[in-house]
DNA sequence: CATCAGGGCCCTG
DNA sequence: CAGGGCCCTGAT
């Protein structure tokens, strides 16, 4: 492991999403697999961000409630942030956090609905969203392709090993995401040799596409979901399942829901369904219950019902669930 | 020891 | 539009 940065400088912002905010079960994704980018515990998460050429360390402290929501947020630097900069950061992390998106009315439009309910009771003001940039998101859907959790969480390790960087901060150390123009000079085989398999070309070629300005996720986002999808999915290696996550999570849109890989069709049939995974209901009937039931916000209850079973599997573990997520 | 499938995607026919 | 192949790993 290379030695980390030491970072000194520190600025404290606060930060007052809108009412309702579940600091936690945003701030905290329990599906996720683990990545050496970030460490949460109740109220508070780190998290290492690259960004416009700045390494900085992150701390988001919950200092409010679900309707009276407020976040400290300190951030670590090497050197002095000045003001304009943290401004435009703040604005970046209230974009990839989705601290605008406004739930009152989700949360009101399905207080009758009988499963949805309680799942909204307890998680009211979750939101989906993306901790890292559109980039470092793909990384992660490549490794997360044709390998069990195991495996991924191998691979991101490797690629923060060799071509991340460590950050020390508040007595963490965590590693940084990097800047894809030195992933872009290495060579395939040295890819192949961190054991990320055939996801090589995968990492190249998406890499590239960043590193030459072929694709720009701040244009991307002022763009229609369909022209997203389009661009998305003209990236080599990456397909419906990644790009489903990305409209999603990344670009935030709460209805985006028209791919279901095998693995979660079987979770989504006993959740919905109450059926068992080995006989799962098709595809396109959830799809058809999900635009039916959940309309505009189809990928956004989806998200809290899936969120609701995983946080349930941290504190005790789902017999059924455990034979259908290979770790 | 061998074999197999995995939290997809590309490419071919 | 269906299906084989792909890197590697751990499970069997």
């Amino acid at each position: 492991m290379k030695s980390p940065i030491s970072l000194k400088a520190k600025h404290v912002i606060e930060l007052f999403p809108p009412a309702p905010f579940n600091f936690d079960a945003t701030l905290y994704n329990p599906s996720h697999f683990p990545t050496a980018d970030h460490e949460w515990q109740p109220g508070i998460r780190w998290q290492t961000l690259l960004w416009q050429k700045q390494r900085l360390g992150c701390k988001f402290e919950n200092q409010g409630t679900v309707d009276s929501p407020k976040i400290t947020l300190s951030i670590w630097s090497k050197e002095k942030l000045d003001r304009q900069f943290v401004k435009r950061l703040t604005d970046e992390i209230t974009y990839r956090y989705n601290l605008q998106l406004d739930l009152t009315d989700f949360s009101r439009r399905f207080e009758n609905d009988p499963q949805m309910e309680p799942i909204i009771d307890r998680w009211r003001g979750m939101r989906p969203l993306n901790y890292s940039s559109l980039y470092e998101y793909l990384i992660i859907a490549i490794v997360l392709q044709n390998a069990t959790v195991r495996r991924t969480v191998q691979m991101m390790q490797a690629l923060y090993e060799y071509y991340g960087t460590w950050l020390a901060y508040d007595g963490k150390k965590l590693a940084c995401f990097w800047e894809p123009s030195i992933v872009d000079r290495a060579t395939e085989q040295e890819l192949r040799d961190l054991k990320v398999g055939y996801r090589a070309k995968s990492i190249k070629r998406v890499t590239a596409a960043f590193a030459h300005g072929e694709i720009n996720e701040l244009e991307l986002r002022n763009r229609s979901r369909e022209e997203q999808r389009q661009a998305l999915l003209a990236l080599y290696g990456i397909g419906p399942a990644s790009v489903g996550y990305i409209l999603g999570d990344v670009f935030h849109h709460m209805d985006e829901m028209n791919h279901i890989s095998p693995w979660e069709q079987k979770i989504y049939s006993k959740l919905f369904f109450d059926v068992s995974p080995d006989e799962p209901v098709p595809t396109d009937t959830l799809l058809a219950f999900f635009d039916k039931h959940f309309g505009q916000y189809k990928m956004l209850a989806v998200h809290y019902v899936w969120s609701d079973l995983f946080w349930r599997r941290k504190h005790e573990p789902v017999e059924w669930l455990e034979k259908l997520i290979r770790l």
